[in-house]
DNA sequence: ATTAGCACTCGTATAATAATAGTGCTAGTA
DNA sequence: TACTAGCACTATTATTATACGAGTGCTAAT
């Protein structure tokens, strides 16, 4: 357990280093804590016994450690109040009556993206969440056409298709059975479903069905499995812990890898979380922090993501407006 | 005019530096040329002397200019047959009978891109290109709805709008209107249409006709002027001349911006077109290489992206390769 | 016209030095 | 017992000196 001081001294070390990314000296903060220097030194290795906090070099001063920010963030932080600036650009956003939800949560985070300088993203429902609510189709020229998928959350998919001599009767015959036969179906089971529902009943009233089943079934399984919103991935370029191109391509390779962006909302916690380096999966130096929303049958995800130097209370603060406003 | 050794000269410095990004020096060509490495110095410095070399310090060796890259992509490099290695990899995804040309085209550029590593660009067509097709109306709830918008060309993008007490029958008198008085119209001046065609009927036959004019107005003003893919952004940051974070930083704000993506088929030479360093407006280290393609009424721009230092043989037998199999 | 030879230049690498900001520890004090 | 002043010690950073090497430009000889 950690004395009191001890807790200052952490939150004042995590606060000032992320302020300014440079290792922390006992002196720049004994006149806060109103004790010497020395004292201050005896509280810092106390806490990097217990593994909080950690030293670059023999000689220098002391750096967060993960569980230093852990600690921070589960028993130091502050709820912090958003600024009146901050709550200003969002409501603008947020009054707009004429954009949908899905818009204004994207604009919001642009907005949010801007005033941090760190990433943000929005993840939509996943494929077994959607329904299938239609298919429309409009042909182009006499051999492609336009497959439109929209589901009942009001994602959109549309693929372009290629049917020789097959005629537009044809096609349209197949879309209604589609539509009459397995709209409410979920995403993810259409594919299976086009197959032992569809594929028995058009391959006796449908001439070239072979064709119509094989381009319908490759829209289907083409099917985005998640609608997945990244904005402002660039603002990792100006903070100064991804300095060098390597560690740049590594983080870039991650936010661009489906596997690692789900695995955000892998735990579907409703309440805001924070993963810390290591636990970001990401890099040792990115932090995510997280929440899930829900309004009416629009839900999913939305994340920020930055280095762990971040400044959690802010961001904490918007993610809990953004989720609030969301939500009603 | 250039004697027949410098231009071999050139060559050299050129096809060496492209390999490997260090200065040449007078030694190492001597022997390809047969003849002494002093002799060598006194074409390079003739060279240099017309602004087709440079050094990078004083006993350094020469790299070329902007200018003499030019003159390298202009009169010295030889049209390259494409390797067979490379042709096959292009050919599977371009005999691919299921996908539609505007897949295959991202297919194949995402084919590219890792093989060459530089960053590739399709451009559709622009939105004064794009004619209306028709527009479609799917609701999704109560209040909100989804408004789908084609075009003659098949770019497809849908939009979310909110209606507050607006009946589903008034939305389908307005979009079968639209669809009858405007359908044809190039995108880009729908607006003005909706405003002087569609606006004075709806204001006599349609309830709320205000609030669906707004919506529909902004569907069209909002529809993207350009479809833009830009395919592997991530090779820049394995460029050697890429390595420090202001550079790339730089080059991706001008690839995130319109303006300059817009700008490369601003020209529309039907032939492959150079962009040199400063000429290819993203940076003095950059050199795009472009076409146009057209294939029915499918049309747009291909674009290779990459460092100065590129292979240009190869990246433009590519790009012919393309070019050609999407024209026929 | 070409080339061998040599002085010269400049970038890179290595080592030595000093300055500085920090630590840990000891001993003394409230 | 808890704190603190003081000091020896350590590692980083910046600066300077030195040597090395790859390359050039020029001159004189072929």
């Amino acid at each position: 357990m950690l004395t009191d001081r001890q807790c200052k001294v952490l939150k004042l070390i995590v606060e000032k280093y992320i302020k300014d990314p440079i290792p922390v000296g006992s002196k720049s903060i004994s006149k806060a804590l109103k004790c010497s220097s020395a004292t201050v030194r005896n509280e810092m290795s106390s806490l990097e016994e217990v593994g909080l906090l950690e030293k670059t070099h023999t000689s220098s001063g002391r750096v967060p450690s993960e569980d230093g920010y852990r600690y921070y963030v589960d028993h130091l932080m502050e709820a912090k109040k958003m600024t009146g600036e901050d709550m200003l650009k969002l409501q603008t956003v947020f009054h707009n009556q004429q954009l949908a939800l899905s818009d204004v949560i994207v604009k919001s985070l642009q907005v949010i993206s801007d005033m941090t300088n760190y990433t943000t993203v929005v993840l939509g429902s996943t494929s077994h969440e959607n329904l299938l609510k239609q298919i429309e189709v409009v042909p182009i020229d006499d051999v492609s056409m336009i497959v439109i998928v929209i589901t009942d959350r009001g994602h959109v998919e549309h693929k372009n298709i290629r049917l020789l001599d097959v005629s537009l009767d044809e096609v349209k015959k197949t879309v209604n059975l589609i539509n009459n036969l397995i709209a409410g179906t979920p995403i993810d089971e259409v594919s299976a479903k086009l197959e032992y529902e569809v594929k028995p009943i058009i391959g006796k009233y449908v001439k070239q069905h072979e064709q119509l089943y094989n381009a319908f079934y490759h829209v289907f399984s083409d099917f985005t499995n998640q609608e997945v919103n990244i904005v402002g991935k660039n603002k990792f370029l100006s903070q100064p812990e991804f300095s060098n191109v390597e560690k740049i391509r590594t983080v870039f390779n991650k936010l661009d890898s489906p596997e690692i962006i789900h695995s955000i909302e892998e735990d579907d916690d409703n309440n805001i979380k924070v993963y810390i380096g290591s636990e970001s999966k990401i890099d040792d130096d990115v932090t995510v922090i997280k929440t899930r929303f829900k309004n009416g049958n629009q839900e999913g995800t939305l994340a920020i993501i930055g280095p762990k130097r971040m400044e959690y209370d802010r961001v904490v603060a918007m993610l809990e407006y953004m989720k609030e406003n969301i939500e009603r």
